[in-house]
DNA sequence: CAAAGAACCTGGCGGC
DNA sequence: TGCCGCCAGGTTCTTT
């Protein structure tokens, strides 16, 4: 019996969670050969960079020799230097299930396999596909800071890159550039591991600090992968059965209730239009 | 150039 | 039961 992998209506974002729909699917395409395609006419996934035509001409017939990932991009890698990237927005999900299984509403895209098919569906169409030939890697990559995990990702680093910035750390940390993958959940669970605040102009921070930061980024997104990312929602990484940083989480989602740690009641603020959450007692 | 806010979308939820 | 406003894991474009 074949996996499915993910569930559909899953939501796929941060790290982790690419990581782990990484390592699950791996194994099912790698060395395979792309026999059929099928993207939805007119895609809003494809954001106008190529037809729907060309996308499928480039990719029919292609081996899958490798499956990767940056940031929160994954990377299908094609022979004849041929790329394919996927990011997956706020609700873009990507699954391998058997040819001809019903699909989920909101598909935009279905690669055929020898054993199966990849399928992926987006509701709100934050997600995008990116084909990038032999030219060299996509302009959006370039954009991306240091890969989290990597060892060359570290306090001084960290450092450098929040100095001199007056916005608040979580905007500087979302945007990819000083970190790359670190999105809305794991900013806060990290900023909370390090003890200082979200709210905090990032440049604010002493080295000290952004050193304990830089490490808390790491142990979080780390744990996480290790326990198959988050389900919130219904996001589910096999059949019936859920990632497990959810139960771990400290402060995300959490406004309104007592600090595990220290007992003062977790605030939320909105920073740029998007949630964050701390603890007034344990984050300065 | 940097920062803040709007825009891009659909769907689920709680309140009335 | 509906209808309405609010909220959502992200990025990019526009405005200040």
């Amino acid at each position: 019996m074949l996996t499915l992998f993910p569930r559909w209506g899953q939501k796929v974002p941060e790290l982790p969670e690419v990581e782990t729909i990484r390592r699950c699917l791996e194994p099912m395409v790698v060395q395979r050969f792309i026999k059929s395609v099928w993207v939805k006419r007119e895609s809003r996934l494809l954001r106008d960079t190529v037809s729907a035509r060309d996308f499928r001409s480039r990719l029919l017939g292609r081996k899958i020799q490798g499956l990767s990932r940056r940031g929160k991009y994954l990377k299908f890698e094609l022979s004849r230097a041929e790329l394919l990237l996927v990011h997956f927005g706020m609700t873009g999900s990507l699954f391998f299930t058997k040819h001809g299984e019903k699909l989920p509403a909101h598909t935009h895209l279905v690669i055929g396999l020898s054993k199966g098919d990849l399928v992926l569906a987006d509701p709100r169409t934050f997600g995008r596909l990116m084909l990038t030939g032999p030219d060299g890697p996509h302009p959006a990559l370039a954009k991306l800071g240091p890969e989290p995990l990597a060892r060359s990702f570290n306090g001084p680093r960290l450092f450098n890159g929040l100095a001199g910035r007056r916005a608040a750390l979580k905007s500087i940390l979302l945007s990819q550039g000083a970190v790359a993958g670190v999105g809305n959940i794991y900013s806060d669970e990290a900023c909370f591991a390090a003890g200082v605040r979200p709210t905090r102009p990032a440049g604010s921070l002493s080295a000290l600090e952004a050193g304990a930061l830089a490490s808390s980024i790491k142990k979080v997104l780390k744990k996480s992968i290790e326990l198959k990312g988050c389900t919130i929602s219904d996001y589910h990484w096999d059949q019936g059965r859920s990632g497990g940083f959810q139960d771990r989480l400290k402060v995300y989602g959490r406004e309104g209730l007592a600090c595990a740690r220290c007992g003062s009641i977790i605030q939320r603020a909105v920073i740029s239009g998007r949630s964050a959450f701390f603890c007034p007692g344990c984050q300065r």
